[in-house]
DNA sequence: TCCTACGATGGACTTCGTCCAAGTCAAGAA
DNA sequence: TTCTTGACTTGGACGAAGTCCATCGTAGGA
């Protein structure tokens, strides 16, 4: 993921070892883990990289647009790095993996203007849920 | 909202007065609060009524599928009692409000079997988020 | 090579939610 | 009506997820 390390270098980001493994845990498809399992990751190759700098960079690397933040119901947030190309989530109840799934239109047409109660509709988040193979 | 309290009744539920106002507190349209509001405004009729009944509480209801849990990102949970009739949420992304919206026709749960990874799909959960025209 | 502002660190703290042992009471039985 | 009992409630301890902050370290420009 050595693209995202070069944007993130033109926006003047600092490219520390932790920024650098952080990155390079978030590289793959239907990649959607927990604050805790990048830092895991992470630490497995970075073994000093704190909680604290795993939280800010997940932060940072969102408020960028570069990495989503998936909501769950009552679960820890997972933090998507297929960020470019729009899709939506099929989500396991039972052990909350979670995989991509791509969209058949555009769902943010799907929402007419008179439900639209004067809000300015930015994104629409689309969440499939059921029981995945080994769950069910 | 005693259609719900007559449902309860059964299912063999004892009618205790924490449960009452439970039930009284979920009761309207666009309702969409945090176990926190429900026990606040439930202690406002019922001041000694613990947190551990409310969680309690709204667990059951979801769990018997009266009440719907709405996942949010990083925020608590909000509790739905409108679980009868299918919808949507538009969510404001500046103060948290969410409104309710039906869908036109879209195909919601029309998720393609080659889409589906093996996984038994149960529901969809579809949420626009955008800014409501006080945040905007 | 040196400087220094940006970033990393760990531990305290907050928020949201669960669990539990002990006390209470709704509602059926008599 | 009173009795009985197991379902329900309670407060507080506990836990998981995430934030904050004072302090230390270092990437990268001069
Ligand atoms: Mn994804
Ligand atoms: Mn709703
Ligand atoms: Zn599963
Ligand atoms: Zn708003």
């Amino acid at each position: 993921m050595s693209d995202l390390l070069q944007r993130l270098r033109s926006r003047g980001w600092r490219l520390t070892s932790q920024r650098r493994v952080v990155a390079e845990v978030l590289d793959g498809d239907h990649v959607h883990l927990t604050a805790d399992e990048v830092h895991l990751r992470a630490a497995a190759r970075l073994p000093e990289i704190s909680r604290a700098t795993v939280y800010n960079t997940l932060g940072e690397l969102v408020a960028i647009g570069e990495v989503l933040e998936v909501s769950t119901v009552g679960r820890a947030k997972r933090y998507d790095p297929n960020a470019r190309r729009p899709h939506q989530h099929l989500m396991c109840s039972g052990c909350g993996m979670i995989r991509d799934v791509h969209p058949v239109g555009n769902a943010l047409g799907d929402l007419p203007e008179s439900e639209r109660f004067g809000f300015a509709v930015g994104s629409v988040e689309i969440t499939y849920r059921g029981l995945c193979p080994a769950c069910a």
